[in-house]
DNA sequence: CCTTGTTATTATCAATACAGTTATTACTAT
DNA sequence: ATAGTAATAACTGTATTGATAATAACAAGG
């Protein structure tokens, strides 16, 4: 065999799909390009290049500081994506990944940086088949998104869907210590259908390792809901 | 932005799972290394280094063809892995695909190629909970694997577990035209568990766009089955 | 030609899991 | 206290699944 890099091979990239449950609805971290005429649209995820002996892993950290100054958010590789048209300054094949965090910690990193804005992400279509999908504003003025963009959207919603039931990963949207109704907003964001409570609860907590903590939720007008939290024992 | 590819990054390559399912258990092709002293087995899952200009999807086609002679099978995405100690020639990021063929064909192309073996993959793990699998001779010798190739076995496993019920690819073992109980001798491969037959049908029937074709098996001693077809205008 | 053996296919039934509705409980605010 | 609201529990019917049995189709052998 010859030598690994005796030839030219392609850039290598990640780009962050940086997601939170706001409002009901799902949303997404997006950037704002200068040369989004080129790129084929004005915003795009944030991404990095990952440079040698530097780690994917390791590149999505520090893309994640650099971009939203946050720290130990939990993140999960989704795809990647080479096709030889996607990027027009060359050929550079990119690890798309999905990364997770409540919508309060990941509002203070995308005010902080005003290149960067939390858009809408808007689905049409239902269930697991896939499709694209398209970002918008809070107003619904579709941003228009760069390079293969829309593709890795729609495939990463597609993934959280199949994911939802099986995994944990719905619990990375909501705080420590949660009530039964916000990971139920999660639910409904993600699939974009509202669901009947009884038979909500009893599905959650049947399928995934919970543990009631006994205390209550403060604050509430009504009667307050009691606090869960995932148990790392409770799997097995 | 600085230019991407002004500094080095680090190598590109794919790595090909090609399974198929014979004699009830599901195989692997793997390919004997000459150096497999240093890179921790003698045996690896065959793959290519992806050249600048030229797309993964392309290097796994040329991959395919060069080591098998094999064209125009399925194959698709299942992850890519990166981390920095996993080849000692230095940082190779390699995307994995699963390449799937009916056992017959994957056969031709295994004995052609003298470096090539068809092993049998063994999954020490049930569900879809994960792990790794190793891969054994007809024999039950344990075949030691190079490189992280038995965590990529593991999520291989893993993937093809989930993706059985909602999707087409159990049929890519199978030639266009097939019996029920072959489709059934599929899932059970790959579940590594038996199913009880009436409920097969129906699941199987009710999930999936197949057609009766009206042929029957022929050859069989007793009462031939019935050969169906995917169809694809079914799904919708 | 008829019987037997084996497998494919269909039918039936029980057990379970699932979802939807309704009732009950617990708490806050006035 | 009382009203209002949401969380929780109990109940009910429906769909799904698993096991068993019955029937149908074909080959082989007497």
């Amino acid at each position: 065999m010859t030598d690994a890099f005796s030839y030219p091979h392609p850039a290598l990239a990640v780009d962050l799909v940086m997601l939170c449950v706001q409002g009901g609805a799902l949303h997404v971290v997006l950037m704002q390009r200068a040369d989004g005429a080129e790129m084929g649209g004005d915003w795009a995820l944030p991404g990095g290049f990952v440079h040698r002996d530097t780690a994917p892993e390791d590149t999505v950290a520090r893309v994640l500081a650099e971009k939203t100054g946050l720290h130990g958010i939990h993140f999960e590789q989704l795809a990647t994506y080479g096709a030889l048209g996607r990027d027009p300054r060359g050929h550079v094949v990119s690890i798309a990944y999905i990364a997770i965090a409540e919508a309060e910690a990941l509002s203070v990193g995308v005010v902080a940086n005003d290149t960067l804005t939390l858009a809408r992400v808007h689905v049409g279509w239902s269930g697991e088949a896939g499709g694209v999908a398209t970002a918008q504003t809070a107003d619904g003025t579709l941003l228009p998104l760069a390079f293969d963009h829309a593709d890795i959207l729609g495939d990463m919603v597609k993934r959280l869907r199949g994911k939802l039931d099986y995994t944990t990963i719905g619990f990375e949207f909501l705080p420590p210590r949660f009530t039964l109704r916000a990971a139920q907003d999660v639910h409904e964001a993600i699939l974009n259908q509202s669901l009947t409570k009884p038979a909500f609860r009893r599905k959650l907590l049947d399928r995934h390792p919970l543990r009631a903590t006994g205390a209550r939720e403060t604050g509430g007008a009504y009667r307050p809901a009691e606090l869960y939290e995932v148990d790392p024992e409770g799997g097995q």
